[in-house]
Formats: structure tokens, C-alpha cells, sequence
DNA sequence: GCAGATGTGTCGCTTAAGCAACACATTCGA
DNA sequence: TCGAATGTGTTGCTTAAGCGACACATCTGC
């Protein structure tokens, strides 16, 4: 497609390095695991670790863009719209990462995974947006992904902190808002 | 020790192709498994293939063999001595490898791994016996060691035939014997 | 029979991974 | 405060893995 091929030995170190990244996640906090750590776990050269990675920040954005995109295309490769389906989609794949790494979050770090979610985030829904509006504005749009993709990481905040519902009955009520504005009249739309 | 240091990657290749190589066997037999099948399981070129091994019976062989050795280390490198504690150790290796590939054994298959699991037991016991019996000719040494083999193996062809034993318990007894000569009055010295 | 498909084993060239050493930060305890 | 220890990021060279093509064997069904 996009690409011509690429080397198997790439691709399998790549993923030699992000399992022993999440792996080594499980146990310690990020602010203490270091190169050494991850190449030692992988068991590949710490100079092969940045044929591939700028440093160990570069690994954490690629990974978490990684883990959110493998399930946006579960979420959206069907029909690549943006309906409930695939609003709830994302939020879930949100709410599932951050339950995965709750029990390691302390301060800094916190907001550092904060802001690449919502980068993904951002870069996801002005692909959706793109797709739906192509006559729109880009700035216009790119404005929107962003408040988009803080909107629905707060409410990722708001559920970790409250709530015993699944995400999915958490978020749906408040979508038709999101979707059809928030003129009452238009819940009869949904 | 004896080697100055491997390259990982050997290492990781051929773990790989050993890994493809055992996990194939449990869904289909030795002799419809391909060359093409490991390589792409294992995720690696088939040319790789080639430079580890010499064709797919070398990998059996070295699969095998090292099935074997790993329970020996584990049995004798705390003495390294030719006691029942090393005598029963190898034969519940030997039974525990039939009992994982029993279910996959044919005609003219069977046989093969027979014959490969005879000669590693004869290379083992040559070791012990040499270890044991510096002074010893090499020739009756190695005649001892493939009488013992052969031995070893049919006790394990006798032990699937008929016994709800363990292994253990199953050669227990016959072990004075080898070890003490057919006297019976050795019987005592045990 | 033989043509097409599939597997085998080998080759030369390309590319990614390993290694050892380097200069440079940090941390931390004597 | 200094020095040892540990981590970071980079480099040039070596080595193993990938690739595609090749000749050669089996098969299998028309």
C-alpha cells in the first residue's frame, strides 16, 4: 500500500522492544526504567535500541499510539465513520489503557501520557473529521479534533474518578450532544 | 567456558526455529512438516534456515538432543556421577519426551526419533562412564554406553506398553542391576 | 507423458543488528 | 568535594539475516 515492504527483522525488533517495554511498565514506573533495562529484557544491542527510537520518550509516545491505534482500526476500519460506534470505540480503547497502566501513574508522568493521548486522539478524529467534511476548513477542523479529543479525555478522567458503569453506558447519553449539538430538539434526531 | 561468546542473534534464530519447529509437531506430523511451514512460522527467511541447519531431520535431531540435555543438566551437573539419581533422572527425560510426542508418532517416524534418542543417550553415558573410568579403553567404554542406551531406551519402550508407574518407581528396582552387576549378592551393597 | 505447482538447497548482494569504545551527563556516598 | 558508578547517545567496523533468483527434485492431475 502506502509502503513498499519492510524487513522482517524491523518489524520483530520493534516488537521485541515494546513487549519488553510494557512488560518492564508492569512492575516499575516509567520515570525508572532505562534503556539498559529494556534492550537487557528484549535482549537486543542498546545501540539497536536507537536504530529505532530517538530516546526513551520517543518509545513511550510510539507505544501508546500503537496500543490506541490497533484499536481504533478494530474500531473504525469497517466503515470509518463517526457514529456512536465508533466514538464509543475510542473511548473504551482510552478508558482500557488507562485502567492498564493506573497502578504505575504517579506525578509528571501522568501528564505526559495525558498529552500523547490526546495528541492520538487528535490526529484520529481529524482523520474522521477530514473524511466527513472535505470541504470544511482545515483549521476549522483541526480546532475541532482538539476539542474533541480533550473532551473525551476528560471524560476518561471523569470515569476512572467516578464511575462503576462500563464506559460504553458512561459516555453514550451525553454522545447525542456531541453529535447533534446541544439544541434539545435534536436528541429526537438520534 | 569452551566458547568465547555467541552472537545473540544466532541465539534468537534459533530459538525461533526451534520454537516453530515443536509448536508444528503438536498440530501435525514430522513428515508433512515443510522447511517453508518452520520459516514461516518462525517469521525468518528460509535461506536462515539453511545456515543453522543442515536440512529438517538435522533440526529433529537437534531438537531433540537438546530436549535431552536440558533435563540432564538439570539431573547431573551438581555431580556428574553415574548414580541413580542421575540413572533415573535420564530415563523420566526419555519418557517425559516420548509422552510429549506420543500422540504425533508414525510408522517410519517413530523409528527415527528412536534412533536419535539412543545416540544421545550413548553420547551422555559415554561422557559419565569416561568421567568415571579415566584408565578404561575408549572402545569398551562406548560399547558399555550404546549397550546402556539401548537398554535405557527399551525399558522406556516397556514402560508405555504397560506401566501405571511412575517412572521412577518402574526402574527403581532394576537399577541394582545396572549399576551392581547381575550378583545377587550385590543387591546388598545398594 | 508432461505441464504446473510445490518444495529443496544454494548463491551473491543488501541491510539490519551486534559490539566495543567513546565523550558526556547524573547521581550518590565517602 | 571529589571520584566511582551508572546511564545516555554516538560511531565505525563486523557479522548474521533478508531477498530474489537459480537449478533441481517430487508430486499431481489432465
Amino acid at each position: 500500500m502506502t509502503q513498499a515492504k519492510i524487513d522482517p527483522r524491523i518489524t520483530r525488533t520493534r516488537k521485541l522492544i515494546m513487549d519488553s517495554f510494557i512488560k518492564l511498565s508492569e512492575s516499575k514506573e516509567f520515570k525508572d526504567i532505562t534503556v539498559k533495562d529494556i534492550t537487557g529484557e528484549a535482549m537486543i544491542n542498546r545501540a539497536t535500541f536507537y536504530h529505532h527510537f530517538e530516546d526513551i520518550y520517543d518509545l513511550l509516545e510510539k507505544a501508546l499510539s500503537e496500543v490506541l491505534l490497533v484499536k481504533l482500526d478494530t474500531a473504525t476500519y469497517q466503515d470509518g465513520e463517526l457514529d456512536d460506534k465508533t466514538f464509543v470505540g475510542i473511548f473504551e480503547a482510552v478508558t482500557n489503557f488507562q485502567k492498564s497502566i493506573s497502578h504505575r501513574c504517579h506525578s509528571g508522568y501522568e501528564e505526559t501520557i495525558a498529552r500523547i493521548i490526546r495528541e492520538q486522539l487528535e490526529v484520529i478524529f481529524f482523520k474522521l473529521l477530514s473524511k466527513e467534511n472535505p470541504a470544511e476548513k482545515p483549521a476549522t477542523l483541526s480546532l475541532t479534533a482538539a476539542m474533541l479529543s480533550w473532551g473525551i479525555y476528560g471524560a476518561s478522567v471523569e470515569w476512572r474518578r467516578n464511575s462503576q458503569m462500563t464506559p460504553e453506558e458512561f459516555i453514550k447519553d451525553s454522545l447525542s450532544f456531541i453529535r447533534f449539538g446541544l439544541n434539545p430538539v435534536s436528541l429526537t434526531r438520534q
